[in-house]
Parts: C-alpha cells; structure tokens; sequence
RNA sequence: GGGCCAUUAGCUCAGUUGGUUAGAGCGCAGUCCUGAUAAGACUGAGGUCUCUGGUUCGAGUCCAGAAUGGCCCA
C-alpha cells in the first residue's frame, strides 16, 4: 500500500517534512560519500558576504549552484561541495562604521583600529543564520559544517603565499598610478568596483577658461592672447601643468575686443565664436614648438603653499617601475608649456586639453612623457589644501568658487552646465575623484596572452560572454590595484626597512616566525591588523628594522584565491593540482562577477600555474520585478525570498528560477510567476500522483508485480516518449543547460496527464485486474518513478515525496532516497519514433473533432454515428486505420470514416460541421438518430449520478443503490441501459420509485424530460 | 563616447539551418468535459514580430542603421 495522496497538497508543509527526512537521514553527506569511488566533480562555490539578509538573486543563484552538482551525484561523480563566506572587505567595514556613527577613516583609527577589526569580524556573520536557513530551505546541497571563511588564518596564509609566488617572479609592484579614489572612503577603488557605480544625468560645470600666453605671439604682439581650455572639473585647474593640443589639427587665432584668442578650427563654431575674425592659422605641431608659447600658470603652486615636484624613475627589486618625485624650488616666475599628444579630441571643448598630471589615466602617462611638473592640493578625504581663496572645501564644492576666482580675475571665457555620466562609489556613493597615488598593482599585463588562451578552454553559459564581455576585459586587461588603505581585510604581507627602504615579503606564518629578530609576536596568531602591523624583524640588507607597509588588499584577491586557499595550499592539501580538487568542472554567479569574482578566480589562477581554474560556467542575468524595474531598498520593490517560498513552497521558485527563461538574460520576478509554475506544473504532476496512488491502492497494486507485461499502444507510446525523455533531459544538463531539460520535463508531464492518464482513464478504473491493467499501472507506475528521479535534481522535494512513497514504500531494498539513486539511462531501444507522430496524428485528429463538436454544439458525451476525416497522405490513412479505436473512444464516435486526401469531404455528405487545419480536415454530422439520443441521455444520466456521489460524500469505491423517478421515456433508457449505468455509477441495483428516508436526491432535467434522482450508499 | 544582451498577444516566454495562415502558458469572454475537480479540453477576442532601409523568389529569422530597456566599459 501507498500512503493516500489527496489531491489537495499544501507544498510547502510537504517539504518541511522531507527537509526532517533528509537531516534524519544525513541524506546530503550520504550522497556525496555514497560517490566516493566515482570520479570528481569540482564545484567552486562563490562566497557570499553574510553581513546583510539574501535577497531572491541570491536564491537564483543558489538554486543554479544546486541544480548541476546533484545531477553530477546522480551520474556516479563524487561532488562534495564546500560553502564559502567571503568575510573582509569595505562593505563590512562601512556597516560598522554605519552603526557606530562614524564619517572617516580618523574616527575609526581613533576608535582602535582593535576594536574596530573585532566589530567586524562580528557584523560579518550577522546574517550568517538568515543565509544558512535560506540555503537549507531552498535545498541548496552545501557542507554548511565546514566551510572556508577568508578571514581564518589558515585562509590568509595561502593568500600570503599565492602573494608571495608573485613577488618572486616581480608581477607585484607599487607604483604611482591615477586612480578612482573615494574621498569618503579614503581608498582607491578597483575598476571592476568602479563599474558598480556609474551615475547617469549627473550635472557638472562645463567651462572654457583662458590660459595667458607669456609674451603674447610673435607675430601679434599688440594683444594679450589667451589659449582656450576646457574642462568639466574646475577643481583639477590648480593642478594644471601643461596644455595639449593635436598636433595635426589645425588651430585658429581669432582677433576679440582686446585679446587674442587659440583653439582648434573644428571647433571654433562650437565655441560660438563664429562672428569674430581669423587672424592666423597655424597647425598643433607649430603651436607646441613656437619660442614663446608658454603660458602662466592659473594658479602659480608657490604662492598658495603648494608643492611643486617632478618624476624621477627609481629600480628597486620586487618595486619595479616604480617613480619617486622630485620636490622642485619655488619659482614664482613659472610657466607652462603646450605640448602634442594623441589624445586630444576634436569632438568636444576646444582642441587644447587641460592637462593636469595628478587627475587623470592620460594626463598622468603625458606628464612622465613630457616631463611635467606635478601638482596636488588635493588631500585624501577630497579637501582642497594650500592657501587658495578655496581652500578648506571639499573639491565639489570649490567648484563654484573657483569659477568665481577667474572669472574676477578675467580667466573664466564662459560657463555652461554639462550632464554626463560620472563614477560614483558604489557603496557611499561619494563621487569617485581620479588621484595619482601610490598603489600596489599585480602585474596581470604581463600574462594576459596567458590570460586570453584560458579563456579559449572555458565553457561560457551563455556563450557570448566568452569572447563578449569576459572576452573584452581580458584584451583591455591592465595591472590590478590590489592593495587598499583600510582595516578589515587580509594584510598585505610586505615588510619594508624603516633605514634602507628596501621590501620584503612573506610567504607563510612559518616563514614570518623565522625571520630573525621577530618581536611583537601574540598568541593566538592573529594575522589581522593591527596585531599584524606590530610584528617587526631585522632588515637583512641592512640590520635596521622593518615594518610592515599599512595596505591591506582588495577581498576579491580573497574571494579569487579559494581553489588553493580553501584548502591551505600548499601548507596542507599540497596534491590539489595533481589530485582532481583543481581546476573546478563548474562554478555560477551573476553577469556582475564578470569583472568581479570571475576575473579574479581566473587571474590569479593563471599568474600562479598558468592554466584556468574553471572549466564551465554559468552566467545568470539580473532579476528585474514586476514592472522590470531594478529591485532596490529606496524603489520599495524588493521581493523578500522567504516569504514566497513559504507560501508556495521552495520546489517552485527553484522550478520558475530553472524553467522560465534563459539563465543569462534578465529576467522578471513576481509571486504571480511563482503560484503561476505551481499550478501549471507541480499541481498537475502532483494530481497524476494523487490519481496513481488512489486507484492503485484500491486494486491493491504491487509494483513489478505480473512478469512479462502485455503493453498496449498507448503504454508503449508513453515508454518512448519516457525514453526520450531521459535521454534529452541527460543530454541539456550534460550542457550545463537545466531551462531546456525543464522544459522538456514540462512538455511530458503533459503529455502524461492529458493524453496518457486520460485516455488510460477506464483500463484504472474497470473492476476484473487482468493484464492489460496491470500493463497500465506498471506503465505508469515507471513513468512516476523516473520522473522522479529526472526531477530530482530540479525538485529536490517533490521528488523525494513521490519517490519515497512510490518506491520506499514497496521496496525496502532500494536507496532510502531518490538523491541516492542514479540518474535514469535511456533505453533507446523503447524510443519509437513511428509510435510518436503516429500518436501526433490522433491528436491532432481529436483536436480538430473536438472542435468540430463543439462548432456543432454536440456535446461529446452525445455519442454519434460517425466522423469523416480527411488526411495529408495514404500513408497516413494506413496509419489512422491502425488507430481508429482511440479515436472512437476520444471523439465518442460509433465509426471514423477515412476519406483520401483527394476528396472533398465537405460535398460527400449534407448536414456536417468541418473544421480544417492545414492538410487535415475532420466533419461531423449534426444529425442523431433515435438510438443515439438515447444513448447520449444514459451517459448524461450517468455524470449527474456521478456528480450526486462526489457530493454527497461517497468514496470513489462505494457501492450504492441508485433511485429514479420520471416519465416513461426516463424509465425505458434506465431498463435499456441498466448494466451500463450500473457499472458506471457503481450501483447494485436501479429501483424506479420514491426514495425513502436517508437518500440524497436531486431532481435534474434532462433536456426536454425531468427526472428526480437519488443515491444511498450500501455498508 | 564604446561594447554586449534584449525587444514577438494585456502578462511570462517559444520560434531549430530564411519557406504555407507566427505559437504556448497565464489572464479575459464563452462552450464543454470531469470517478485527477483549487485540475482538464475546445472556441473566441487579442500581433504593423520596436522602427527604417537592404539582401532574397521569399525575412520574426540574415545585413546595416535607429529607438527603447538592461548590463558592462570609458
């Protein structure tokens, strides 16, 4: 016996029982070590930070993490899964600044940078429950138990040495380089965090300023003449060292009131200065090179208390490349040059650039190439420094003011208002400001071929991110700013000589407590700051001592050293390359992690063994809500996961996150789309289940049960459609393709339910259990059993309820779970291609009679005499013959009359309905006869009596006797149909009277005749 | 400014290498079926396949350009 399944199901309480089973049974570990002899299936699992609650990406994610390596369990592959928490990093350092009030770096550093590290290193698993219940709920199979956590010293150590193996080979460098600097933050940002923060529509001032030129122009000195600048970042002019212009455009000097004006002729227009007349042209090259076309500084450094330095090139072992400037004398007398470049545009502003070294990528690189002066009165936290009028001021807000200074001083041309995009952080939102600062970089341009052939080895899901985006990033690859001047984070293992400046780094916790003359060693080692930052040794080149330099770097140097640092390579572990642990079969995140985790896994994987560290990988898209607005906290649109998956259950988010578009385009996402999966799938398997197990309970069904099986046509159709099932279903995951198998899933679980269920319907229901319907229970008994374990991977939950009962029930033998089962193997030898468009045909067949019926009006419990059908081949007529029987019974037709595709059907006989589709036509006759009348009145009869008995309460195996009470017509079909009525309803006997007492009866008109109808069922 | 992706019914999505009249589910209107009943079948309304050009005997599909949205880069 099965356990009784009503076709009610609240799904959600379902899972919560089988989520007991599995803890119960220790289910997951069993799986993954049920496999330990098969080969591996490496999964990299990206780790999240904990410090804030799952969001319904995290779910998407999660699910596709789920989907492929419990496929990979059920196919023989070893496959443990490690869980991962990314724990450092500014996002966790700016909640705890959030909670405790703070707006800078000196409150932190004033608070205890001990303090502060140990706050963070609570608020990073605050939401360390939320996540675990989350991914236990959804049935995201992970060894929650032990997994890496990139704050444990263990996990820093291999981080030290993948750093270590770097600088060796001279790949680690520090060096002066602009880049995106938050001012609120204090640190420079990657460029893959620059991405996240991207601000449309932002207003910025949009000004031409005019730069004197020293001595005027030789061949017009009776003017003052000004070189037109433009920019749209006032504050940089302080910094300004040099002007550009293109050296093969051509320039125009036009004649104003009272000074003389340069700029590039194609864009003299749109200056708006089209009325004033051209005194000279001349070309960029000449104006670079012409005695005398030096122009005075807008803001001469030494006389605002600013330094002025130049850059001299300096060659350190493991600092390659690196500059030092040169302070330089005070000059009051200073002037600037103009100088050719190549990246002057002609698109905008005037064709003569603003060059100020310390602000930009070019202006920097144009400054080593010219040797330019070097001007900074910017601090960290974006002050304005020096003694300007606006000094003091955040630099935004010095904008105005200076505009006000030069336009006092006659300098400013014209100023306008610009929207453009602009770079903001992505976590404080604080604009981004381009600084030159000294940063350690990871020499990743000098692997990038390296970087580029591995790619040609990963599988892209989808696959234009291969050479699209990822693709693009690599072949635009520059070195990686990897260190940041914060806190929480893993310390950069260098150690620099307070006496003779030189660098060393280490590689190792055993290597650092060998350096000679260690102190400020504490236990427990905490590599942390600033216990860190205490350890100091003697200085092998010069005996003085070293400390070590105040970076930490970036987490997702963390987050992209996990395949080695999981394991604590090579302290530990040390045959993971060799031993199959790397590189991973599969790993999934969002499109984000292009630039992000993606980028670093495969970096830092190729700088260290020159070979990709992930073989496949899927790529999902972003989830959009309802509307296909960007889910956020300020739209109020956030959809909170648990929630729905509480009301319908973990199965059908993680079916609609499989099934309801591509993994990589966006997607939208409602509770709507959920309750819309459940009912258009799980609903209808589940009621094939609840059909199957309340029949099969009744006849006392024992599976595999009867030996040979005597199929029929219909059973040997839904093995071969099973068939093939399998097989397409193995070969979309064997592409790391889950919506394709799901969707083929789907289309069977149709097929199953409204074909094959329904036209088995009576071989259930009959009362002698002769082989035919023993072919059908077992038929469908298989169909269930396999589904479930092709589900099992989808549906983790409703898989195991119907394998548990289907199976566990009747085979103590077998595995306690489907997720300890392998995963079906087609047997191609039952796929009949013939027997599948032979079946097509008489579906369309009953479609189209069904259409025509209902055009008719005639309901199809009205048996009628005959069809016509007309077909697009004789070859199809043989076919249809063969078939007839299903079509009589779908149609309830007493014949089907098949005419040659030649004729006509529609003039062969007077008074039908046709209904066409293509080359296929079906007719009916509107015309019944006597007989046909009355047969149709029985069946009717027999629904109204079969409605009586569901609402009167009976089960569906109740006997009962059945009252009747009508005119003579009523009464002659009830004698002439009796058995049959009888056997339809179950009734021992028909008595034609008045029900007595303790009946339930209706009275229903059939038609032109009224009838008073009563059941009572017999003990 | 550049790149990638998307744009097909009110909504969510299919549409293989170009080939009759562009499909499904949901929703809506109606009919039917029902011993799966909080399902199911059928019919109907609902489409300038975002737009403009081009290639072709033939374009939702290929090419070019544009628009809108999303993501990324600068």
């Amino acid at each position: 016996m099965f356990h009784p399944v009503s076709s009610k199901v609240n799904f959600p309480q379902v899972e919560e029982s089988i989520l007991s089973l599995w803890k119960k049974h220790n289910v997951f570990e069993r799986s993954v070590n049920a496999r330990g002899s098969g080969s591996r299936f490496v999964f990299y699992e990206g780790p999240p930070t904990a410090n804030g609650s799952p969001g319904i990406h995290h779910v998407l994610a999660r699910v596709f993490k789920d989907v492929i390596p419990r496929y990979r369990v059920m196919k023989g592959y070893y496959t443990p899964r490690i869980a991962g928490w990314d724990t450092h990093g500014l996002p966790v350092e700016l909640e705890v600044e959030r909670e405790l009030g703070f707006s800078s770096k000196a409150d932190i550093e004033e608070y205890g940078i001990d303090r502060f590290n140990a706050r963070c290193r609570q608020s990073v698993f605050g939401y360390l429950k939320q996540w675990e219940a989350m991914t236990e709920r959804i049935g995201f199979w992970v060894d929650l138990k032990h997994p890496y956590i990139t704050m444990d010293n263990r996990y820093i150590e291999t981080v030290w040495w993948a750093i270590k193996q770097m600088w060796d080979r001279g790949l680690i460098y520090q060096g002066y380089k602009v880049t995106p600097h938050c001012p609120r933050c204090g640190t420079s940002l990657s460029s893959h965090e620059v991405a996240l923060g991207y601000q449309d529509n932002v207003e910025d001032p949009s000004i031409y300023v005019k730069f004197k030129v020293v001595k005027g122009l030789p061949s017009l000195p009776d003017k003052p003449t000004y070189l037109l600048a433009w920019t749209t970042t006032p504050w940089t002019l302080p910094g300004n060292t040099a002007l550009a212009v293109a050296p093969d455009a051509e320039y125009v000097v036009v004649a104003g009131d009272d000074e003389y004006l340069i700029l590039a002729s194609a864009l003299f227009k749109q200056a708006k200065l089209e009325g004033c007349e051209i005194v000279e042209r001349m070309k960029g090259s000449d104006l670079a090179t012409i005695t005398g076309v030096n122009y005075e500084p807008l803001y001469n450094p030494h006389k605002y208390g600013v330094e002025r330095s130049r850059f001299e090139t300096v060659n350190e072992t493991g600092v390659l490349g690196a500059r030092r400037l040169k302070l330089q004398k005070p000059n009051e007398k200073l002037t600037y040059k103009v100088i050719a470049t190549d990246f002057v545009s002609m698109e905008e502003g005037t064709g003569i650039v603003h060059v100020a070294p310390a602000y930009g990528e070019v202006d920097y690189q144009a400054g080593q190439d010219n040797d330019l002066d070097f001007v900074h009165p910017v601090d960290l936290q974006g002050i304005m420094t020096g003694n300007y009028p606006f000094s003091g001021r955040f630099v935004k807000d010095a904008d105005p003011l200076i505009l006000d200074d030069l336009k006092s001083r006659g300098l400013l041309f014209r100023s306008e208002k610009i929207r453009h995009t602009y770079p903001f952080c992505w976590r404080c939102e604080a604009p981004l400001l381009y600084y030159a600062k000294q940063t350690w970089y990871i020499r990743t341009t000098a692997v990038k071929e390296a970087l580029v052939a591995g790619n040609d080895e990963i599988n892209w899901y989808p696959e234009h991110i291969k050479y699209g985006r990822f693709g693009d990033w690599l072949q635009n690859n520059v070195d990686w700013a990897f260190s940041r001047e914060r806190y929480w984070g893993t310390p950069l293992p260098v150690w620099q000589c307070e006496a003779c400046g030189s660098y060393d780094c280490v590689g190792g916790v055993d290597e650092l407590k060998g350096k000679a003359g260690l102190s400020g060693l504490k236990e427990p080692l905490d590599l942390h700051r600033p216990f860190v930052d205490e350890l100091t040794f003697t200085c092998s080149q010069c005996g003085a001592k070293m400390k070590r330099v105040p970076e930490v770097i970036d987490c997702w140097f963390d987050s992209g050293a996990m395949p080695i640092a999981q394991w604590h390579y090579p302290f530990e572990n040390d045959t993971l390359l060799g031993d199959g642990r790397f590189p991973a079969d599969y790993i999934c995140e969002a499109v984000d992690q292009t630039r992000g985790w993606f980028y670093s896994l495969h970096a830092i994987s190729t700088l260290l063994f020159n070979r990709p560290c992930f073989r496949n990988v899927i790529c999902l898209g972003h989830i959009l809500d309802a509307k296909g607005e960007k889910m956020s906290k300020a739209r109020g649109n956030v959809v909170e996961p648990m929630a729905v998956i509480d009301k319908h259950g973990a199965d059908a988010v993680r079916w609609y996150c499989l099934t309801a578009s591509p993994p990589g385009n966006v997607r939208r996402f409602s509770e709507r789309l959920v309750s819309e999966v459940t009912r258009r799938f799980l609903l209808m398997l589940w009621n094939v289940y609840s059909f199957f197990v309340t029949y099969a309970n009744i006849d006392h069904f024992v599976p595999g049960s009867g030996g040979a099986l005597e199929e029929s046509e219909l059973d040997r159709w839904i093995i071969s459609e099973l068939n093939q099932l399998i097989a397409d279903v193995d070969g979309a995951l064997e592409a790391y393709n889950p919506m394709e198998a799901g969707r083929k899933i789907e289309s069977f679980v149709n097929e199953l339910s409204n074909w094959y269920v329904r036209r088995s319907r009576r071989r259930f229901w009959k009362s002698e259990s002769d082989a035919d319907k023993l072919s059908a229970y077992n038929t469908l008994y298989q169909c269930l059993v396999t589904l479930s374990k092709l589900l099992a991977p989808f549906t983790p939950f409703l898989a195991e309820e119907l394998y548990q009962n289907l199976v566990g029930s009747a085979f103590p033998e077998a595995p306690d779970s489907v997720h300890l089962t392998d995963f079906p193997v087609a047997d191609v030898t039952k796929v009949d291609k013939q027997l599948a468009a032979d079946t097509r045909l008489v579906m369309k067949i009953s479609s189209l009679g069904r259409a025509a019926r209902s055009q008719a009006g005639i309901k199809v419990r009205q048996p009628l005499a005959h069809v016509l059908v007309s077909l697009a081949s004789n070859q199809e007529q043989e076919i249809l013959e063969r078939l007839k029987p299903q079509i009589l019974e779908e149609l309830n037709v007493k014949d089907v009359i098949i005419r040659p595709p030649t004729v006509d059907i529609s003039v062969s006989v007077p008074a039908v309905v046709i209904v066409t589709e293509g080359d296929y036509s079906v007719a009916v006759p509107t015309e019944l006869s006597p007989e046909l009348r009355a047969e149709g009145l029985a069946r009717e009869i027999v629904h109204r009596l079969q409605t009586m008995r569901r609402s009167s309460g009976f089960d569906i195996a109740d006997r009962i006797v059945t009252y009747y009470q009508g005119e003579a017509y009523i009464k002659q079909v009830m004698e002439d149909f009796a058995d049959y009525i009888k056997q339809e309803t179950l009734s021992r006997e028909l008595v034609d009277g008045v029900p007595h007492e303790g009946v339930f009866t209706e009275s229903h008109r059939l038609g032109d005749y009224e009838v008073l109808l009563g059941v009572k069922r017999l003990e």
